[in-house]
DNA sequence: CTTAGGG
DNA sequence: CCCTAAG
């Protein structure tokens, strides 16, 4: 029978009869993961939370303080070009000289921002000119698109290079991490973000953060809320940071932190805050572990060949997300609120978003001196961007004058941190660096925005959109969105082996683009964004995770070259949101997203193909460990769900076929192993029939 | 945790 | 892809 089956569907032969199941015990054994550490919720937490608000970043309402986007008035051209061109006016930071400076105070005093904003801002600016961080140029004709990267390749810079150590300061003297909370939480206390003091400092992986065994952290006392204001500045360029030390005044990035004990009643039920602190284990666990799979991984993907985070565990957690999705809907109550990470509530109904730009200003040509001379400096009070907005009209600006942006700084949204009094110093620094390395670490794409409108356009020049033009209303400004890329759990490359025996390190190796896959998003994923593989030596080779995430085929083929690259609705979101307040808390940051969609390869449907050629359907776990073990993104049910979707393409007409099409070919031995494998199946049922009658 | 199947 | 029910 066996025989005559493999002639008959012409491939390798059916494995008959299927292999005994592994032992569970074995599987067991590999199931029983790291349980995510306590102190590492904080950051789970907040990564949701963040990555909601990140989701909704954009065009956000002018109405609060807390508003994530920034706007800028972009300077208008007040020099000559001789001046201009005097590099004696390039004045980088000057003392109390800084014509910026006293520009900026004046800002700071006509500008009606909202709370923190207004003090941090003339912290930063007065104190602390070499707060401006880059100037940009681009040209007039430039596109807003190349703005944008040069946005975003001055924040890579920072983001890059941005430390991993928190500091604490209070009262002047920084504590040791040892203290606990509650012996300093009467303190003013500033938290500042300071470059690594050895080289590898900045390699920390979130398990050095969060695995140092912190009793505090454990402990059942009510939590110790710290607030975080939204006043954390981030120079945007780090050109000019000296690398060994930040001097505190300087290129810092500051939060002022607030103790805020009323913010915590108001946050979180009293009654539950000291009994409930502690939620049941397992919804915590589950909980992390949701965020852990669908956040965790881009802001420390090098952790993900950790012990704690072997690839068996990673997988396994997705699988176990899944319930955890369902169980949230049901009890949003259960929410762990062991240490927790949120938002002011107030900054998240009144908006959200990204990180905003904040102080920028704009001017022709070595606008540096930035002698504003009093020209109008536009207030958008009302709208509460929190953004210094600056704005100066000249008559004089030549077409192709470059147009200098600077970004002095983008302002991260307010952040509460909980912990418990007794939690220690230290894992509040690593609470506040995991925050701060959500927000920054996850990859981050810039947005433009001119009087508040997001430039979806890439190809418009800064003329087409107005960028260049001097109009006193003209608000620029920048936005730090989730990059789409990096919403995808990336990937390490040390993972990147693949684990099939007979596949050799080929991963080098560089396929040819399978011809349907436009792979215009390469660009922007590194190098590895390999295509598919020959069908022929496919056998059981798969992408692996990092190899498909990049560069979902269909995606890259239906975009307009604009910004839509996204694979999050991130664009689509963004007005909207902000006129739906109320659902938006719940829906974004307790619900765990919806995993992104990727489509699958012809390679990989070869490899599943293959994989249930031989295993037969039914033992999705053991054809994903066959086949996909490499692929962390593909579960078994997803294997199964694809299975199922290959069956129905199979039997309809190809003109229905939507997406990659698959090969014929690999249709036909879908049907073909569907068909035996369904004969199998009946003739097993029929065979257990047989023997439960006889018995 | 896995499977199977509906949505 | 998600959600659930059922082993």
């Amino acid at each position: 029978m066996v025989l005559q089956n493999r002639l008959d569907y012409g491939f390798n032969g059916y494995q008959v009869p299927p292999i005994p199941r592994g032992t569970r015990s074995a599987r067991r054994r590999r199931a029983i993961s790291k349980k995510v550490d306590d102190r590492q919720m904080c950051a789970f937490d907040l990564l949701a939370t963040v990555a909601g608000k990140l989701l909704l970043e954009g065009e956000s309402s002018p109405s609060s303080s807390n508003s994530l986007t920034g706007t800028i008035v972009k300077g208008s051209i007040k020099k000559e070009r001789q001046d201009e061109d005097n590099p004696s006016k390039v004045e980088p930071c000057g003392r109390g000289s800084c014509d910026r400076s006293s520009f900026v105070s004046e800002l700071v005093s006509q500008t009606p921002v909202l709370h923190h904003s207004s003090k941090e801002f003339s912290h930063v600016h007065n104190d602390d000119c070499s707060g401006v961080a880059s100037v940009i140029t681009s040209d007039c004709s430039e596109k807003v698109g190349s703005a944008e990267k040069l946005v975003s390749g001055k924040g890579k810079i920072q983001l890059g290079s941005f430390a991993s150590k928190v500091e604490v300061a209070s009262s002047g003297y920084q504590e040791s991490c040892d203290c606990t909370l509650e012996d300093e939480n009467k303190n003013k206390k500033q938290i500042k973000i300071e470059p690594p003091k050895t080289g590898n400092a900045s390699n920390n992986t979130k398990a050095d953060m969060c695995s140092s065994d912190d009793p505090g952290v454990r402990n059942r006392k009510p939590p110790t809320p710290v607030s975080l204001d939204n006043s954390m500045k981030l120079p945007l360029c780090t050109d000019h940071i000296p690398s060994g030390s930040f001097p505190a005044c300087r290129d810092d990035v500051k939060l002022v932190i607030r103790d805020d004990d009323e913010n915590s009643s108001g946050c979180t039920q009293p009654s539950t805050a000291t009994k409930a602190f502690r939620p049941p284990p397992r919804i915590g666990k589950r909980r992390i572990r949701k965020l852990l799979a669908s956040k965790y991984w881009k802001v420390t993907p090098k952790l993900k060949d950790e012990e704690h985070f072997n690839a068996d565990s990673e997988t396994r957690s997705v699988y176990h997300n899944r319930k955890i999705g369902y169980k949230r809907k049901r009890s949003l109550t259960d929410y762990p609120i062991k240490k927790r990470i949120f938002y002011d509530r107030s900054s998240v109904s009144n908006s959200d978003g990204g990180i905003s730009s904040e102080g920028i200003s704009s001017s022709p040509r070595k606008g540096l001196s930035c002698d504003a001379s009093g020209s109008g400096a536009t207030i958008h009070g009302a709208s509460g961007t929190s953004a210094c907005v600056a704005g100066q009209h000249t008559p004089f600006q030549s077409r192709d004058s470059p147009v200098k942006v600077r970004i002095t700084s983008f302002k991260v949204p307010e952040l509460f941190i909980e912990m418990p009094e007794t939690a220690t110093v230290g894992s509040l620094k690593r609470s506040v660096m995991e925050a701060v390395t959500a927000i920054l670490g996850g990859g981050l794409r810039v947005g433009v925005l001119l009087q508040g409108k997001k430039i979806r356009d890439e190809n418009k020049t800064l003329l087409q959109t107005g960028i260049s033009r001097d109009n006193k209303l003209d608000a620029l400004g920048f936005s730090l969105e989730p990059n789409p890329s990096q919403a995808v759990p990336p990937l390490c490359h040390e993972d990147h082996t693949f684990l099939l025996a007979c596949d050799t390190p080929q991963p080098l190796t560089r396929y040819p683009p399978a011809p349907s896959v436009v792979h215009n998003v390469v660009e922007q994923s590194t190098a590895d964004a390999s295509p598919d593989p020959p069908l022929t030596n496919a056998s059981n080779f798969v992408d692996s995770d990092h190899d498909s995430a990049p560069s979902p085929p269909d995606m890259s083929i239906d975009k307009s070259p604009t910004d839509s690259r996204a694979l999050v609705a991130v664009p689509a979101m963004n007005v909207e949101a902000l006129s739906v307040v109320p659902m938006r808390k719940s829906k974004r940051s307790e619900a765990v997203q919806r995993r992104i969609r990727r489509p699958f390869s012809v390679s990989e449907v070869e490899a599943l193909v293959q994989a249930v050629e031989k295993l037969g359907t039914g033992r999705w776990r053991d054809v994903k460990l066959r086949a996909f073990d490499n692929a962390k993104h593909r579960t078994y049910v997803d294997l199964k769900d694809k299975w199922k979707t290959l069956v129905h393409t199979a039997r309809i007409s190809p003109q229905q076929r939507r997406g990659e099409p698959v090969p014929q070919e690999l249709l036909d031995r879908v049907l073909a192993a569907h068909a035996y494998w369904s004969q199998q199946q009946a003739k097993q049922q029929l065979k257990q029939q047989l023997e439960t009658c006889l018995l």
